[in-house]
DNA sequence: TTCAGTGCAAAGGATTTGCAACACC
DNA sequence: GGTGTTGCAAATCCTTTGCACTGAA
């Protein structure tokens, strides 16, 4: 239910990805370690939205046989704080899910409620709007989730020919 | 956290929310009870957010002892199918948190990321920009979540006088 | 009378936490 | 060597569910 990427995550922005989680750690204080670097890098290279659990799968996957569940609930308020991913999908009321956000473009989503596709878009003018909204209630705004919801054009076709509506 | 709504919620609206109730049962073939009409009253006259829990207390309150938490979580589902109440505040992690929806204006929201202050806001711009978003997509827009975060100015002065950024 | 609604208690499932062993700086 | 990190298992917390009983039409 989601385009492939286009383009493979480069090994280059890998690396930046680590050190930049690197840098957040010693800002509070805390260590890389090997298991660390193993989430940041499964989280980075995910292509589409995952649940913790789902890292945890890619770990295993890799060999990083160690990758405790509990250490990627551990690691996942680092990595949010420090940019590297962001919440997904809120509104689905199970599972939280993420995804990678390092060195990327911020976009929203475009949710079908009835075959569950995800379309991914990205609108200056929906950003600007947004900061527009804040200022005039004296907010700066960070951050912000946004997600549309109804039917695409594939169902609202099968909607119609069965009569529905 | 919550600025006090301006006017009460008339007993007229609240028969009109347990009427509305009630055909969207029969529509089911469910139907009213005693109990369902006093969580209709509980989450229409809801001054704010609420979770289950804050319901069930205000039905216990108002001596509907019987009014099990159960029942509230089963009662949901419906009353969110018939517009009777609506998701709130989705992005925090914790507990679902609704809000009174019947007859009202759909709003959004700003919240501080530092002292949880939450503003609601109606903006008819942006509802324009989503819907012209979900149409470039071929999507029958129907529903939407979206929640702002960042300072309040409040907070943003506090946070500059403390000499952090 | 019959089918749906409710309370209660137990189950479920995601996330968290305490603690001893281990790894990083 | 001294912290911070991890695995493991147990604990939490919100939400759902099975079942016997009660209520509405």
């Amino acid at each position: 239910m989601r385009v492939a990427r286009k383009v493979q995550v480069g090994e280059d922005v890998i690396s930046r990805a680590v050190e930049a989680f690197r840098i957040a750690l010693r800002a509070k204080s805390q260590n890389m370690s090997s298991v660390r670097e193993a989430i940041v890098r499964a989280a980075v290279t995910y292509d589409g939205h995952f649940s913790v659990e789902d890292l945890v799968q890619v770990l295993h996957g890799r060999g990083v046989a160690g990758a405790h569940m509990a250490t990627v609930y551990r690691a996942v308020p680092l990595l949010l704080e420090a940019k590297i991913i962001q919440p997904a999908l809120v509104s689905r009321g199970d599972r939280q899910l993420y995804e990678a956000a390092f060195e990327q473009e911020h976009h929203d989503h475009l949710v079908c409620s009835m075959c569950g596709k995800v379309v991914e878009f990205q609108s200056e003018a929906l950003e600007a709007l947004q900061r527009e909204i804040a200022e005039r209630y004296g907010f700066e705004l960070d951050e912000h989730v946004m997600e549309l919801s109804g039917r695409c054009s594939a169902c609202s076709a099968k909607h119609r020919k069965h009569g529905a509506h």
